[in-house]
DNA sequence: CGTAAACTTTACGTATACGTCAACCAGGCC
DNA sequence: GGCCTGGTTGACGTATACGTAAAGTTTACG
């Protein structure tokens, strides 16, 4: 089993190194910090990420490739961080945690039903390709139920 | 098996029908019109939508819960529906595929990691939950790799 | 010392996806 | 007729998520 990466408390980051290693602006990074979805240090005027940051990167393009906002992936993370030693918090927590898992849920459905689709096109088509090359075939688009 | 819902013909549905079915505003729905998602016919200046309205509504709601745009969404429906009689339209049509499938995939990567963590967290509270009630208990939220 | 690369702030611009009036019409019913 | 419900077309407003240009600063290199 791979040790955890970089733990290290030590290693930093230039905005430069993480904008080409998650292949954003500068800019967005930036912007994510205005949005409290990083926290990078200051050594003078520049920005110094930790490895800290470079998580929450991690996570904010995650949320954002299953479609979230910066503001609800902002919400999320800070969930995952705020203390949760009393019973009311812990309760709290429980709940959104499950609302998040039937959207979760939700998407889960929806992404199977599409790839299923996508899958299924795919092996018309290729067959199509492989049946009959040159000759010009009729495939009806299956109606209105796909 | 239950049979095909209504590829009936004759079935039409009013503007509002279709907002209180999907939960969306009329707004947003002549929207998705202005972006060519929908095309209702009219009876004197209404809209009259049909059950193939319907779909791509629904299919367009779908999208977006995935995190498409419209524009994504229209351009895959008309993928789906634009004819693929020759060889190099059902070529291009597998590629388009390939890489709709693809970004389908890494999402359903993106869902299963994040669905594992909520699962996570969710049986950890419930245990800080049923294990001490009235106990202060201190848990720190675990570093930088979750 | 000069300059190029990388960084900084400020600020205005843009695309997407609607929301929110306003003002008007058509049909039903009491 | 009067009014309610539901539909219509503008047209302007708004939130999100950056892009982009301007102008200055800091650091490394030769």
């Amino acid at each position: 089993m791979p040790v955890n990466p970089e733990p290290n408390p030590a290693v930093t980051y230039a905005i430069g190194e993480l904008a080409r290693e998650f292949d954003l602006t500068t800019r967005a990074i930036r912007f994510y910090e205005d949005c409290g979805l990083v926290n990078p240090q200051r050594s003078g005027r520049k920005r110094v990420y930790t490895a800290r940051d470079r998580t929450r990167l991690k996570l904010t393009l995650r949320g954002k490739r299953l479609g979230l906002t910066l503001a609800e992936v902002k919400d999320l993370v800070g969930m995952y961080e705020s203390p949760r030693d009393t019973e009311a918090q812990l309760k709290k927590f429980i709940v959104v945690l499950a609302e998040h898992r039937a959207q979760l849920e939700q998407q889960m459905t929806d992404l199977n039903a599409t790839l299923g689709e996508v899958r299924a096109h795919e092996k018309e088509a290729r067959r199509l390709l492989a049946e009959s090359p040159p000759r010009r075939t009729r495939k009806a688009p299956h109606g209105d139920t796909p």
